[in-house]
DNA sequence: TACTAACTGAAACCATTTTTCATTTACTAT
DNA sequence: ATAGTAAATGAAAAATGGTTTCAGTTAGTA
C-alpha cells in the first residue's frame, strides 16, 4: 500500500509541477483510479470516487481524465464490445493483459515488435508512430469462477 | 478492380448462404466499404453508400454492420482518439497499420506473438483468448503532404 | 403470381460525453 | 492571516453516437 500511495503523490506532484490545482475532487479520483486493479470506466471512477467526495460531479472525472491522459499518465483500454476503460500506471512504455471476466488488467514489458516494425515500416512504406498490444483472456480468479459452474 | 468486385460477390454469396436477402441498400453498404482502402465510420459509410442509394437509412448501416461483424467479415480498427472504424478484408487472422492521417489501412499477418503470449500466460496465469494489434503511421503519401509544407 | 419472413427507415429513445456559465476555491502575493 | 485572481467546479442544457420500436415494404420461394 504504500507504493500506492507514493504513485498517488508522484501524480498529484506532476499535475502541481504543471500548474494544476490539487483539489479535493482531484484527489478522490485518481485515488479512486489507483484503488483498483481493474480498469475504470467513467461511470465507474465517478461511482468510486464518491465515496471519498459524494458532491464530485461527472464532469470534473472527465476533465481529470482528460489531463491524466495528455499528461500521458494514463493508460487506455479497448475492452472488445465496451466502452473504454482507464487505469493509471507505470510511466514506461508498457502494455496490458486485459480480463474478459472482471476487468482486471496486468502489464507487461514488450519484447519483440521492432524487428515486425521495421519490416511493416519496409514492406508498406508507412512511416510508424505507435502501436497498441492488448491481450484479452481470464484472469486466474475469473478461470476458478468459470470452472466451478 | 475485378478483385474488389469478387470480394464483394464472396460477401454477398456469403450472406446469401446464411440466409440474409440481398438488398439493394447492403449491396451499397458492402460496396462502399470496399470500395475505398480507407476505414470507414458508420456516418462516413452511411454518406458514401448514399452516393448510391440515396434513401439509405442509418439504421441499415448499423445493422449490415453488425451482421458483417458477427459474421466475422468486418475489421475494426481503433484509431487513437477517434472513434471505431471498419474495413472489409481478409477472412484470415491479420492485423493492420493505419494511417493517422488519412486512415489508410494496411494489413499484415502477424509473426512472432505466440512467445510472447505463452511468457505472459505463464507469468500473469491468464488464459489468454486473444489480442488486438495495430500499428498507427504515416502513409507514403501523407508522409509527402506533410513534407511539402 | 401470391405468400411470408426478412428487411427497411422514420421516429422515439437511450447512454455517454461536451458545452455553457454562474459560483466557488486553491494558490499567490501581499 | 488576507485579499486577489486565475483556475476549477457542478448543474443544466445540448450534442453525439448508437439502439429500439413499429408500421409498411420487399426479396426470395413455391
Ligand atoms: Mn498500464
Ligand atoms: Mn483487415
Ligand atoms: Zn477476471
Ligand atoms: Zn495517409
Amino acid at each position: 500500500m504504500v507504493s500506492v500511495s507514493n504513485q498517488e503523490d508522484a501524480i498529484l506532484s506532476r499535475l502541481r509541477g504543471e500548474g494544476y490545482k490539487i483539489t479535493p475532487q482531484r484527489r478522490a479520483i485518481v485515488r479512486a483510479i489507483l484503488s483498483s486493479d481493474e480498469y475504470v470506466t467513467p461511470e465507474l471512477l465517478l461511482i468510486k470516487a464518491r465515496q471519498a467526495f459524494p458532491s464530485l460531479g461527472r464532469v470534473t472525472v472527465y476533465r481529470t481524465l482528460d489531463i491524466l491522459s495528455q499528461l500521458g499518465l494514463l493508460c487506455t483500454l479497448h475492452p472488445e464490445g465496451h466502452h473504454p476503460g482507464y487505469t493509471l500506471g507505470r510511466l514506461d512504455h508498457h502494455h496490458h493483459v486485459v480480463c474478459s471476466g472482471c476487468g482486471r488488467v496486468s502489464d507487461f514489458s514488450e519484447h519483440g515488435l521492432e524487428e515486425l516494425e521495421k519490416r511493416l515500416s519496409r514492406e508498406t512504406g508507412f512511416k510508424i508512430e505507435g502501436h497498441i498490444l492488448e491481450f484479452l483472456g481470464l484472469c486466474p480468479q475469473c478461470q476458478e469462477t468459470n470452472n466451478e459452474k
